[in-house]
DNA sequence: CTGAAAGCGCTTACAG
DNA sequence: CTGAAAGCGCTTACAG
């Protein structure tokens, strides 16, 4: 592998100089420039990163971590980050939390050492306060730490965040507007910050309309599972409902699958609706009602703040849902 | 952030023993060994990870490069790289390719200047033999370059592959051996060389049984709507069958909502088997009959080729399917 | 077993 | 605009 000190001699310049040109960095004759770009070419030449990164202090990789990659909506969102890195020149790091908080500290401790140029938090699980101080050190790096999809304002870091309390509330709105008042909530996951937060706008909405019942409430398993295991368990005990509101796609394809086994026609004796528009859902026979996301432009906001440092500012950044009305509902 | 210049100097000792301590390198009494950890505790030392690449000659990242991430299969196989990987310190660098092969040779050109520690090309793409010699130059940085997913030796690249061909046979033969004379596969993806392998058993399967018919395969789009346009387009010409070999789950999936939408029931009409068992499956009603896959152990095989340094070997490592049987066919 | 010194490949004051 | 030199923070021959 040529280094700068080859191109130089090839060029007929100074380490200084390549560099110069290579980082635009600085003015360079055109006639200096040429021939460093002529050698830059004729070797191949190609910076070391580590080098690289070892001189400006950091590197050009961001990370992140996401709540569980085996959840749909977290995988679209690695997506649309790698691409979204990829046009600034950055890197993607991606670390897979599986929902434990002991997994985000023990990465957070790390990271200052790894020279990142970036941190993104992409987590539905409640975060700790102990995140607190390790993110000031990260920060005290220089690294651009931004959360995804769930408000961290208050530990100081920039957020990226998809409406959650008013959608539920007004997917739930939508349910009461088609007669429905028995309308049970799946995935008010324990631990789930986010599921919490959909759950309170659901309750927000049938107290509105004065029909909240907690039994109608259920936080089992995760994912399809619990879609599923709270559908069952409703029947078991003789809980009647003839809706359901969904924490996550996943979980509303949990439950459809449910409603069929026990023979109940959806939307006809069970109307159900998702959340996050995963793109299965619209596979699904009947296609799932859901509320839509847009990982694609939360990954274009995160690049904007990897891009302006967003250090400091820590503001919020909202993302509205829209119903997408389908055959489920 | 301390160095280990503060190190050595809180400890009392010289910049090369706190190396040889940190690093177990060499041998150090017992005396200094503890003075140097003490050191290191009351710091809350850890090594900068870029200096430490930068004098290694390598960092200690595994690039994976994935197909499409959008497929459920890579976003479990991603999942289970990461975790592998962990296990022996190392981070996870993930590029989304998207089909593309220009992708693919330009991350390859990039490689050498990252100084990875290795590169794991996970496609069902065909790979063009272009890749051959940026390969060896990554290699020629001691990198350890794996295929997974798609038998690359004929690189020389070791490469870790479920079984394609035989499984796709054996899946046809079942759908044979209930009675199914009439076929359909869809999933020949116009240059996916993993979908064209499941084809080849499909057809050694109808062959073998004297009723292969290719107005029966279908290569269109792909994931969900090739399913479903594979099925109306054979509706529209009045192709019949009776069973649907998909190349995948997703393309399952989206041939069950079209046949669903078709008023076909399933198994009853059209029995539908899909391939590489992606957790959905399971939950879908009728659930789907598929092949099953193993991503962790393919990312078990990744990790041990990562520190053993796999080249030069060029292996084949075959991982068996086996036909989960479920109630769509 | 231990330390002083060189060097990995860059970038960036500093001096001209 | 250009170059010689220092230095980022490690690891590893080399000498003792």
């Amino acid at each position: 592998m040529p280094t700068v000190i080859d191109v130089a001699r090839e060029a007929g310049v100074s380490l200084a100089t390549v560099s110069r040109v290579l980082n635009g960095s600085a003015p360079v004759s055109p006639v200096l420039r040429e021939k460093v770009s002529a050698a830059v070419r004729a070797l191949e030449f190609r910076p070391n990163l580590m080098a690289q990164g070892l001189r400006r202090g950091h590197s050009n990789t961001v990370a992140l971590l996401v709540g569980d990659i085996a959840q749909r909506h977290f995988a679209e969102l690695t997506m649309h980050v790698q691409a979204a890195l990829e046009e600034i020149g950055a890197s993607l790091m991606l670390f897979n939390l599986g929902h434990s908080a002991a997994r985000l500290l023990d990465f957070l401790e790390r990271a200052p050492s790894m020279k990142l140029r970036g941190v993104a938090i992409a987590l539905s699980d409640t975060v700790p306060a102990a995140v607190e101080p390790l993110v000031a050190e990260i920060r005290r790096g220089d690294i651009a730490v931004v959360a995804i999809g769930q408000n961290l304002t208050r530990y100081g870091i920039p957020s990226i965040v998809h409406e959650e309390r008013a959608a539920a509330q007004r997917s739930t709105a939508y349910l009461l507007g088609k007669g429905h008042r028995r309308i049970a909530y799946v995935g008010r996951i324990k631990g789930s910050a986010v599921g919490s937060e959909r759950f309170r706008g659901y309750r927000a909405a049938l107290r509105a309309a004065g029909v909240f019942d907690d039994a109608l409430v259920f936080d089992l398993a995760f994912r399809y599972a619990a879609g599923r295991d709270a559908i069952v368990r409703a029947r078991e005990n003789g809980i009647a409902f003839t809706a359901v509101q969904g924490g996550s796609d996943e979980i509303a394809m949990g439950a459809l699958a449910a409603l069929r086994d026990l023979g109940l026609r959806v939307p006809d004796d069970v109307a159900v609706v998702g959340f996050g528009d995963v793109d299965m859902g619209a596979y699904l026979r009947p296609a799932l009602t859901t509320l839509s996301s847009h990982p694609e432009e939360a990954a274009r906001h995160l690049r904007d703040l990897v891009v302006s440092d967003a250090n400091g500012a820590a503001g919020l950044i909202l993302l509205p849902r829209t119903l997408v009305e389908r055959s489920s509902s």
